[in-house]
RNA sequence: CGGGAAUUAGCGCAGCCUGGUAGCGCGCCUGCUUUGGGAGCAGGAUGUCGGGGGUUCGAAUCCCUCAUUCCCGACCA
């Protein structure tokens, strides 16, 4: 591609609104720009590396077997009726109506229209397994989006849904699914992990995600030192203290501390640490008959609530949220910063950890004061004791296998094993071999393909800009001539190595406008990312050599004319 | 959806407190000189100061209101 008949938009400041580095980066490059809060135009720059991702999953999924398939963007109501999804979608659902009133919904994620289709052409087990597929635009109305292509409303994603006799099957095509996953992400050169991870509200048992490793990720994922063990911290469970609860020894007391609501502020009023204090949490869920109730949470003062092991733990349907303010002083007649155990009225959970204090320090349930010396079994009343807490750094291993750390990282990958959720719901029967109706097991598997291209530039960038890999580079060559109007050697040598590497196969851009200052050209090569550079001016030319730099390399290396070829087939990936 | 902030040229910002002819840097256009890491000189174009309402002789500036956007908390590729 010549620089003089393409759109290289660059910019040397960050727009104001741009705060994590790939977003920075995109639009600074000229990648993307944004057309409303959530919704970006991909530039012809940004839309080559998205192909590029693009072509690595769908290859990679082909060779899997997985067929290709394209489903509508906009969906009917009746099969998300027929799933129950209607009624369950919250506002990220965005329901529009036709003309004659119709109710239809964008596509947030496809299984009920994948299963209306294999109900309808499949009809016996001998034709399952079948792995579907589709690389296409998604859309989910987020409460808030952020950090560029990151989180957007409207996103790409490849989504596959596989059909099954029996749950063997669906393991096997699981694990083939895992395999293909990891060389996706192998092959687009970012450092990822899979770990266990929580289903949410795709529901289904069994399930991974993929994180790309970055300090701005989202989400916390945890690693044995020892082990293989990888999990969300959503899933990761937190094991039992192995030593029992001291036995009591101090006597209950009441103790007035004005102005304390928080840990911290305990700790320094009485002078302790957090982990001898007690911090109460109240969540509002709607119990089994959909009316909202308060729950008591008991957690160590150092721990945080993990709000997915809590609804488990609480046996709920429904996501729990920290109740308001009001709702707490209504129903316990004092301040979130006043609460504790005993004497609540409430039902109460108690984490593992914190179950096994004693002699603890906790609210008063009555605004200004706190309780010291409190011990569970003698002062509380009721409670269940259940693992509710995060991870921590330092937590033992679930496997027992050596002790946790925490990163961060981007979930750019999921895999599911549904179950069959969506085939009973919807009627998505087969014949088995005793010619008998059974619902067929599924699994879904997702791919985040432009959530990929931002992790790979929070994973690869340095001062000047992006640091491609080589495998979704938008160009991975670029020539830089040096006064190529003055210079009829200097065009002609450029001209011809354009042309020799086009044919080649090689894709690259060569950067011929004219007058074009040298430092201009190099920042722009820079921040775009091109991982190869040839410059080539009079003065190396003189000494029959050019001047190649590595994206991912500090200094220049002068390469003979006449070993060029050799060093280009030795050095560039093609 | 709660809490905070922002909105002035394509981009980054000043001006507002204390009302009185719309500014700076980058970018863009023209010409000349330059050209080995974002050039210099000269000339030029671009604004309903987010929208609406109010106060005032007069509003970018003060007041009300709406909208949009960003940041911090509960969801997800």
């Amino acid at each position: 591609m010549r620089a003089s008949q393409y759109l290289i938009s660059t910019k040397k400041e960050s727009p104001a609104d741009a705060e994590v580095i790939s977003h920075q980066l995109m639009l600074r490059a000229g990648m993307i720009r944004k057309v409303a809060s959530g919704l970006y135009s991909w530039l012809p720059l940004g839309l080559r590396v998205f192909r590029k991702v693009e072509a690595i999953v769908r290859q990679e999924m082909d060779r899997s077997g997985a067929l290709e398939i394209m489903m509508p963007v906009v969906q009917p109501a009746d099969l998300w009726e027929e799933s129950g999804r209607w009624g369950q979608f919250g506002p990220e659902l965005l329901r529009i109506n036709d003309r004659h009133g119709r109710e239809f919904c964008l596509g947030p994620t496809h299984e009920e229209v994948v299963t209306d289709i294999v109900r309808n052409e499949i009809r016996s087990y001998k034709q399952l397994p079948a792995n579907f597929y589709q690389i296409q635009t998604k859309f989910r109305d987020e409460r808030r989006p952020r950090f560029g292509v990151m989180r957007t409303r409207e996103f790409c994603m490849k989504d596959a849904y596989s059909f099954h006799i029996d749950s063997d099957s669906l393991q096997q095509t699981y694990d083939l699914m895992y395999q293909t996953y990891s060389t996706i992400f192998d092959r687009t050169g970012l450092v990822y992990r899979a770990v266990l991870a929580d289903t949410g509200s795709i529901g289904g048992s069994v399930s991974h995600e993929f994180h790309v490793l970055a300090d701005s990720g989202e989400d916390a994922i945890v690693f044995s030192s020892e082990s293989d063990y990888a999990a969300n911290i959503e899933k990761a469970d937190a094991l039992a203290p192995s030593e029992p609860t001291a036995p009591a020894i101090e006597e209950m007391a009441e103790l007035a501390t004005p102005g304390v609501h928080t840990i911290n502020q305990l700790c320094d009023f009485i002078d302790t640490s957090a982990d001898k204090t007690l911090k109460a949490l109240i969540v509002s869920a709607e119990d089994e008959e959909g009316k909202t109730q308060l729950y008591g949470l008991m957690i160590r003062g150092d721990h945080e609530l993990n709000e997915v092991k809590a609804q488990r733990a609480l046996g709920l349907e429904t996501e729990v949220t920290f109740a308001t303010e009001e709702q707490i002083k209504s129903t316990l007649n004092c301040s979130p910063g006043s609460i504790g155990p005993v004497n609540l009225n409430l039902p109460i959970v108690v984490d593992n950890w914190a179950a096994q204090l004693s002699d603890f320090v906790c609210g008063a349930n009555r605004d200004g004061y706190h309780l010291t010396g409190v011990n569970w079994q003698r002062d509380c009343g009721e409670f269940t004791v259940a693992d509710i807490r995060n991870i921590v750094a330092g937590d033992p291993s679930p496997d027992g296998k050596g002790v946790l750390e925490i990163k961060r990282g981007i979930e750019v990958g999921h895999i599911f094993q549904l179950g069959t959720k969506y085939s009973e719901a919807m009627k998505a029967n087969v014949l088995d071999e005793n010619g008998k109706d059974r619902a067929m097991s599924m699994g879904c598997y997702g791919i985040g393909v432009s959530r990929i291209v931002a992790a790979a530039i929070e994973q690869n960038h340095d001062d000047n800009g992006i640091i491609w890999p080589e495998s979704i580079a938008p160009f991975q060559v670029a020539i830089v001539p040096i006064n190529m109007h003055k210079s009829e050697l200097v065009a002609e040598t450029c001209l011809t190595l354009y042309n020799k590497l086009v044919s080649a196969g090689y894709e690259v851009l060569f950067m011929d406008e004219p007058k074009a200052r040298l430092g201009g050209m190099l920042a722009d090569i820079e921040l775009i990312g091109v991982p190869h550079r040839i410059v080539i001016g009079e003065r190396g030319l003189g000494e029959g050599n050019v001047e190649y730099r590595n994206r991912r390399e500090p200094e220049n290396q002068h390469i003979a004319m006449d070993k060029l070829d050799d060093f280009i087939a030795e050095n560039i990936i093609n």
